[in-house]
RNA sequence: GCAUCGAUGGUCUAGAGGUAUGACUUUGGCCUUCCAAGCCAAUAGCUCGGGUUCGAAUCCCGAUCGGUGCACCA
């Protein structure tokens, strides 16, 4: 049975946009090449998303290695938590999630337990393959990150990143001092990510190594007004909330002023960026009827999520498939390095105002302190600004150790201070793109096979901006000079940044089918007629129209053509 | 990973033990004044590794990749 799926496919590995890797020895599931015109999409779609997170929202693009080391991984919850507890059955040789054989039979915590404890729970259960009994099985941690290591001699432990973001959420000092202080700011990364998926599939929808496009937004906590809200205030599409999909109901169509409103979506932000996406996926060609927002359930959201949304977008072959994640994190990631490397994360902001408040300090008297306690008085010292005295004297915790200082060993003092500022641990509003996958989904949604006389043209309809070839210029017959004037109009085009190509090969329409087929959007034929009076024809590769135009205009126009300033339509 | 089905030029395909058929595409030539026209020629293939056999695209085993179901999918 062929589908949308085999036909693009196989336009795609023909035409040069995708195809399987290192095909000589044998190709390895999850891993893509993309050909030269599939580079050229892809080098497209990213622009576009520059375009729109970048130029637009004034987020700066930084690169971070893809290979992280071990603490990075371990703040992030990903040395644990990405990794899943397996088990091969003795009787059928099916690996199991060790953890869900367990849950399944009502142990609790089960992803919690040590490995031994975990294989000592499971060994009286069945198989849930084949009803085995499962006996003495080794249960083992199956991590999805490629592992690594730095340097010779195998000291220090590698990962090659799962995802983009925590590059960024490390480097939030010196990108807060880059934005001078300031919140909100956002940074965003594109590059490939690594996930050594168990069982890769669908083609170039889960792959192993892939490209995300990864925004991070931080934000104060108790500002989650965008502030260009009013942008997408009232755009509207439908959104599957959590309830509608526990209810069983359809999406429903909303302004994102409306969702925010009826607390629908979490907060502006989200919203905004909702909106944001869908603006940008209809814009890279996918079609707006193919495209919905899910909201997460309660139980498949992150335990740290405030709100998290995921726009999927209709395959033929896959069904909805999750392109684009985009979630309000809160500060957990930022926590969790802090955490983790003793650094502060976060942002100091000044009031408007400075406030006069009341401060309680307690100054120790050193003189005494120092040799009654040595080695420990600055450690008391500092704990005393931490704890309540009693009338007697305070105890502090030092190393564990309960320490009573008495009364006269420090002075309480209350003073009025001007506190100029606080510092806050921003949260985090990540939207995160699939880039293999939004481009399969555009691969998808273009493609066409209409019949012409008697004849089937496949034809890519990608949005011209978003196209590899951008304009294709054919003399009509490759002598007379035709084909001289042909390759100037094509230069010229080309001194503009503007990919066209020249070519003489065969008739005329056979050309044409070509470029339609690789969804050139538009041609430029010379003909006979062009050399009496300097006009050439310009067709359309949807309408097959033709309109004929002076030669010296093809500069200015096909630019505005192909960046949508000008609309073939209009020059009928 | 388990089960199952499949794999022949770039694409589709014939081929059931004797060195691969045809079409389309592509390239060159002729012809051709706007949508895959025609003629001539050329390029190009049995997924990989073992085994059986004098001889394997063909039979057997294994691997790889792909489809489907299950499992998995932070």
């Amino acid at each position: 049975m062929s589908d949308v799926f085999d036909n693009v496919m196989d336009l795609a590995k023909r035409r040069g946009f995708v195809w399987p890797t290192t095909e000589c020895y044998g190709s390895v599931a999850g891993f893509i090449d993309y050909g030269p015109l599939g580079t050229l999409v892809k080098r497209r779609i990213e622009d576009l998303w520059r375009q729109f997170y970048v130029i637009s929202e004034g987020y700066y693009e930084i690169e971070c290695p893809t290979i992280g080391q071990e603490a990075m991984y371990i703040a992030s919850g990903h040395v644990k938590g990405f990794s899943d507890k397996m088990c091969q059955c003795p009787a059928c040789n099916e690996y199991l999630r060790a953890d869900h054989v367990a849950e399944a039979h009502n142990i609790p915590n089960a992803a919690t337990l040590s490995c031994e404890a975990l294989a000592e729970k499971i060994c009286t259960l069945p198989c849930p393959a084949c009803n085995e009994v499962l006996g003495t099985v080794e249960v083992f941690t199956f991590n999805l990150m490629f592992q690594t290591t730095i340097g010779p001699g195998s000291q220090r432990k590698g990962y090659l990143r799962p995802e983009t973001a925590q590059g960024i959420f490390v480097d939030f000092g010196r990108l807060l001092r880059f934005y001078r202080d300031k919140l909100p700011f956002g940074t965003v990364q594109i590059g490939r990510s690594y996930r050594n998926e168990i069982s890769p599939r669908q083609g170039m929808i889960r792959l192993r190594e892939f490209t995300q496009a990864e925004a991070e937004i931080f934000v104060h906590p108790d500002m989650k007004d965008h502030p260009n809200f009013s942008r997408y205030a009232d755009y509207a599409f439908p959104l599957l909330s959590s309830e509608q999909q526990l209810r069983g109901l359809e999406a429903k169509t909303y302004t994102m002023k409306e969702a925010v409103a009826a607390g629908v979506i979490a907060n502006e932000y989200v919203a905004y960026y909702l909106a944001l996406t869908h603006e940008l996926l209809v814009t890279i060609g996918v079609m707006p009827s193919r495209l919905r927002f899910r909201q997460h359930l309660p139980d498949e959201r992150a335990h740290y999520a405030e709100d998290c949304w995921d726009a999927e977008i209709f395959s033929e072959r896959f069904g909805w498939v999750e392109t684009v994640g985009i979630a309000d994190r809160t500060d957990y990631d930022l926590k969790a390095h802090a955490e983790q490397s003793g650094d502060s994360f976060t942002a100091y902001i000044q009031f408007d105002e400075p406030r006069r408040e009341k401060r309680r300090v307690i100054n120790a008297n050193m003189g005494v302190l120092g040799p009654k306690y040595r080695g420990k008085a600055k450690a008391i010292s500092d704990a005393l600004q931490e704890v309540t005295p009693g009338p007697d004297g305070a105890t502090v915790i030092v190393d564990g150790e309960e320490i009573f200082v008495p009364a006269d060993l420090y002075e309480v003092k209350e003073e009025e201070v001007d506190v100029r500022g606080v510092d806050v641990r921003p949260h985090v509003i990540e939207p995160s793109y699939g880039i293999d996958r939004m481009i399969y989904a555009v691969l998808e949604h273009s493609y066409f096979e209409e019949e012409v006389e008697g004849e089937i043209r496949k034809v890519m309809r990608f949005p011209s901006r978003i196209a590899p070839v951008q304009v294709a210029i054919f003399p009509l017959m490759a002598r007379d000079g035709l084909d001289i004037m042909a390759k100037e109009i094509a230069r010229t085009l080309q001194l503009q940044g503007i990919l066209a190509e020249y070519d003489d090969s065969g008739a005329i329409g056979r050309r044409y089918r070509r470029q339609d087929e690789i969804g050139t959007p538009f041609a430029v034929t010379v003909d006979y007629d062009s050399l009496e009076d300097q006009t050439v024809t310009l067709r359309d590769r949807d309408s097959m129209k033709q309109v004929r135009i002076p030669k010296d205009q093809l500069a200015d126009l096909i630019p505005a053509l192909i960046r949508g300033k000008s609309s073939f339509s209009s020059l009928i």
